[in-house]
RNA sequence: UGGGACGUCGUUCAACGGUAGGACAGCAGACUCUGACUCUGCUUAUUGGGGUUCGAAUCCCUGCGUCCCAGCCA
């Protein structure tokens, strides 16, 4: 089981009886947008912790904000989440807003003890009495009003006497604390909106700082789990937890949220991406988000083992986007069934191949293993292979296809090369070679060993296909850092689109999501475009390259 | 300049007063019908300065650096 400091304190609160043995913990989005890699990560230590130490782990919407907040996104996160391979607790998963009623009552309590008020400053005066980082607030003029008024107001507001931002509850705690969000923070704002679940029942919405420790309280979660950020909100979350009337204390550890270079994380940048188009929606591949990997053709194993390499800790980190990469193609590599497929096709010319003759080569379906079984491949007299597989003058490490020089065919003949062809333009349009029929699959009886190996089609057999060549989408590593604006940091390289593909017959009329390697090219997903006459296919990641001269 | 947190190979996680270790990346080699996979080897780190101790990444003091907080967002 892997540890993390996390996990220690989960073990020593278990030795030590604090929660009676017990470990609750609930993952809770807001359904304010799709759920990214960061997110995978929350829900690897949340859903992974409960795993651990045999406890339970709720799926909780904080759906405390309507205006921001859609179904659409409600559902996206279900579907995420359980495409993870995480299981909740409870038979449906839990929504804050189920809570409201009881948020309510515990609020009408903490004024009937003096602990909360209903603060009628506007935003703006309110931002001034708060003071500043360096600054004491200074009290609310309404700050004293009795009990039985605050009563009546927050009543009154409940029943929406009043407008948008006309009155506030607070918590009345020190407007000269150093700690800003003790400066009586806000628990209720007045917002006449529809909720995507409590429609036009509320009109009041409490506050995160405010719905999110007596939620977990109600839920009798043991350890919640959180960013960095909110460590300077957990005084609030413990001075909640003491004052109201709760059926437990929870406990809040903050951990730091995953960075990737390269991308942005932020729901506020990613929703700008698809708002504004620069990416053609929430699963875009090229996105961080886990339905973008999920069309990109990642496995919910290989993000789950990229969120174990990580670990789990407090210290700020930007971890390589090569590292899940290098989690894809590992996982890919032990379960995607091998098959060829040129993007930029070169036509071969057998010239001793009879013409009208083809043969099927039996080739396997993955080189490491047999229980894959192998398919027929059609070879004919005119096939494809890769342009970047032929140079007429090669550098002294290219190992491919030249003039005069013989290399293999993968699975099935040696061939030479004879004559490039070239157009007026001095374009090479095919190559004319010869094959030796003694090699067939591809071995030299004689034994002679020949340096490369090339994947090919058969030109007459081949289906035409789109391949989708993703790249990171940006240029620099941490964009929108400093004063830079992200969005002119995007890489203009990052989605190629192959029109003109050859693939072999096999790799036709595959379902979406299928994942397969194209051999020496990459692992690649069928995208949900994808039709029986026109496949569409993602790369996932190109395979490891040690070929560096190409350039 | 208030408060809170964090500083270990290029990146990341570990070492919990007793040999600074793993992963990724990088480099070199072996193998190979994928320049893949696999295998072997190598390089590189405790934020500075004091102190405590037989012994400090770890404890104490003091600098320095980075991040978070002034939403009626979460």
């Amino acid at each position: 089981m892997s540890s993390d400091f996390i996990r220690e304190i989960v073990t020593a609160d278990n030795a030590s009886g604090k929660h009676g043995g017990r470990v609750a913990t609930r993952f809770p989005p807001e359904p304010n947008g799709y759920l990214h890699i960061g997110h995978a990560k929350a829900m690897c230590l949340n859903f992974g912790v409960a795993r651990d130490f045999s406890g339970t782990c709720n799926l909780r919407f904080d759906d405390t904000n309507p205006v921001k907040e859609d179904v659409e996104y409600v559902e996206s996160i279900l579907e995420d989440v359980t495409w993870l391979g995480f299981k909740w607790d409870h038979d449906a998963p839990l929504y804050a807003s189920d809570y409201f009623e009881w948020l309510y009552e515990r609020a009408v309590e903490l004024i009937g003890k003096g602990l909360a008020y209903v603060d009628s400053l506007t935003a703006d005066e309110m931002r001034e009495y708060r003071g500043t980082l360096t600054a004491p607030g200074k009290n609310s003029p309404y700050r004293d009003r009795s009990v039985d008024e605050n009563l009546d107001l927050f009543r009154r507001m409940r029943a929406g006497e009043f407008p948008d931002g006309a009155q506030v509850l607070r918590a009345k705690i020190d407007m000269a604390s150093p700690n800003i969000n003790m400066r009586d923070p806000v628990l209720y704002r007045i917002r006449h909106a529809h909720h995507h679940r409590t429609g036009d029942a509320w009109c009041i919405y409490p506050m995160y700082d405010y719905a999110h420790p007596l939620s977990d309280a109600l839920e009798k979660i043991t350890h919640s789990l959180c960013t960095l950020e909110y460590e300077a909100h957990r005084p609030l979350y413990d001075w909640l937890i003491a004052h109201a009337t709760v059926p437990a204390s929870p406990q809040q550890i903050e951990f730091a949220r995953l960075n990737l270079t390269y991308t942005v994380m932020s729901k506020r940048k990613l929703l700008q991406l698809v708002n504004e188009k620069h990416v053609s929606g929430w699963d875009d591949p090229r996105m961080p988000t886990i339905s973008g990997l999920r069309r990109r053709g990642f496995t919910p194993e290989a993000i789950r083992r990229f969120c174990d390499e990580i670990g789990v800790a407090k210290r700020e980190n930007v971890i390589d986007v090569g590292l899940l990469e290098f989690c894809v193609r590992e996982d890919l590599n032990k379960r995607a069934p091998r098959a060829m497929a040129v993007l930029r096709p070169l036509k071969i010319v057998l010239e001793n191949y009879p013409e009208g003759q083809s043969e099927a080569m039996e080739v396997v379906n993955h080189p490491d293993d047999p229980s894959a079984g192998t398919r027929k491949v059609p070879f004919s007299r005119e096939i494809y292979i890769e342009r970047d597989d032929f140079l007429e003058d090669p550098p002294k490490k290219f190992f491919r296809l030249a003039p005069g020089r013989e290399v293999r065919l993968r699975n099935a003949y040696l061939v030479t090369c004879r004559e490039a062809v070239k157009n007026a333009a001095g374009e090479i349009t095919e190559l004319r070679c010869t094959y030796d029929p003694a090699t067939r699959g591809g071995d030299a009886p004689d034994g002679r060993k020949v340096k490369a190996t090339l994947h090919w089609v058969s030109a007459a057999h081949a289906v035409d296909a789109e391949v989708r060549l993703y790249d990171r989408l940006f240029s620099v590593e941490n964009p929108g850092a400093g004063d830079a604006d992200f969005l002119a940091q995007m890489n203009p390289h990052s989605l190629e689109r192959v029109a003109g593909a050859k693939v072999e017959p096999s790799l036709a009329a595959r379902p979406a999501g299928d994942r397969v390697q194209f051999e020496r090219l990459g692992y690649f997903a069928v995208d949900k475009d994808s039709t029986a006459a026109r496949p569409v296919f993602n790369r996932t990641v190109t395979l490891k390259d040690s070929y560096q001269v190409r350039g």
